[in-house]
DNA sequence: CCCCTAATGGGACGTAAGTTCCGTTAAGAT
DNA sequence: ATCTTAACGGAACTTACGTCCCATTAGGGG
């Protein structure tokens, strides 16, 4: 997988480029972990990476671009699924890995900046859409893969499972703002389940 | 029901006062409309209202504190829920209203605001859930109604099926940024409904 | 190893948001 | 009707973000 889509652009995309890039990247994370998206500004950002306020806004130009890059970047790094066997093992570990993501120190504050740049910018949303789409695809054999064993109907839509467990998470995070808690995980996947077997989400019903 | 909580702590609340505040949170919402909350300014509020810039700063202070205001003012027109008899129908008008609230012209991009204002201000945060968690508990009732029915398992917590409904919905909307269709609030339905018939949704469990 | 130029960096500049000061207006009590 | 003062409004001021210009640095091809 290309490191970026950004750099593969750019005529010399070795060595110094390189290294203003992560060092931008870094910062920008570290500002957004203690002020939010809504405190991320240009000048910061590169007073932190040590580096030319012009050279940050000719490359990415906004707080948002600087966020897209972010999110490119981290969609490069694939997160591998986990297979323990049974469809309940695998959805909780899909439920704990959001959770886990969710309350992480660096990437819990990175992922809500991707979501609030998405509200306010299509280039972001479209990023987002990507980022989720992926990390859907990936989960979504899992579910297929039960199927096959015969643990769910015929026909039952993997996708929509794994966007099933996460809903309630980010529902609490980003709507009610309420804690998120592994129970809350355990339920979710319980639940989920339970509609599944009924065969609630077999395509087209 | 008192008409705001921020105009009962003034010495002064009728005439231009109250004049004043409905003009700024008029004008705060078209401007929400237009440019969301990322490009809500204190400076184009006051000129859209008709109001001294001064004024605006001194009694909401912030963005965010527009945003509150308007939240607050918004949480006092209290949605009636349907009862329509049966567990199914009642559940489908609850998704139906959370849709058509999402598409409406005004109140759509006010929601999203919300959210966004939440996550950079805890004052907003807090408005914010108390917002939800009043909604939740009045459709939560039919839910209730259900269980004496009948309906619904003995122990179902009727708070945690109506968030399970809107989640999958403002999860596209705000995380995946998909768009939120009627068959999307139909198949929520759905697939609560057979969770919760399955048990799911008793309380300790 | 040298050259060409892509890419960066510093600093000056313009603009707009946010703050402060003080005079003006009108709510509401007597 | 009159008076007190809460609340508003205009305008100057301060700060910080974003832009522009040009000098400097270092990839990477020859």
């Amino acid at each position: 997988m290309e490191q970026s889509s950004r750099l593969a652009g750019t005529v010399r995309p070795g060595g110094r480029t390189a290294r203003v890039r992560a060092a931008v990247l870094e910062a920008t994370q570290d500002e957004l972990v203690e002020h939010g998206f809504h405190g991320l500004t240009m000048d910061q950002v590169a007073a932190r990476a040590g580096v030319g306020k012009t050279t940050v806004y000719r490359r990415w130009g906004s707080p948002a671009g600087l966020v897209v890059d972010l999110m490119n970047d981290l969609a490069d790094q694939s997160v591998p699924h986990a297979d323990t066997g049974a469809v309940e093992g695998d959805l909780l570990a899909n439920a704990v890995s959001v959770l886990e993501a969710l309350h992480d120190g660096r990437l819990g504050p990175t992922l809500q900046a991707m979501i609030a740049a998405a509200t306010c910018d299509d280039q972001a949303a479209q990023g987002l859409r990507a980022f989720y789409s992926r990390r859907i695809e990936e989960w979504a054999n899992a579910v297929d893969l039960a199927v096959k064993r015969g643990e769910l109907p015929e026909g039952t839509d993997g996708a929509e499972v794994i966007r099933a467990i996460s809903a309630p998470l980010y529902y609490r995070l980003v709507v009610t703002r309420e804690p998120v808690t592994r129970e809350d995980a355990e339920r979710s996947v319980a639940r989920t389940l339970a509609a599944a077997r009924a065969g609630a989400f077999v395509s087209q019903g």
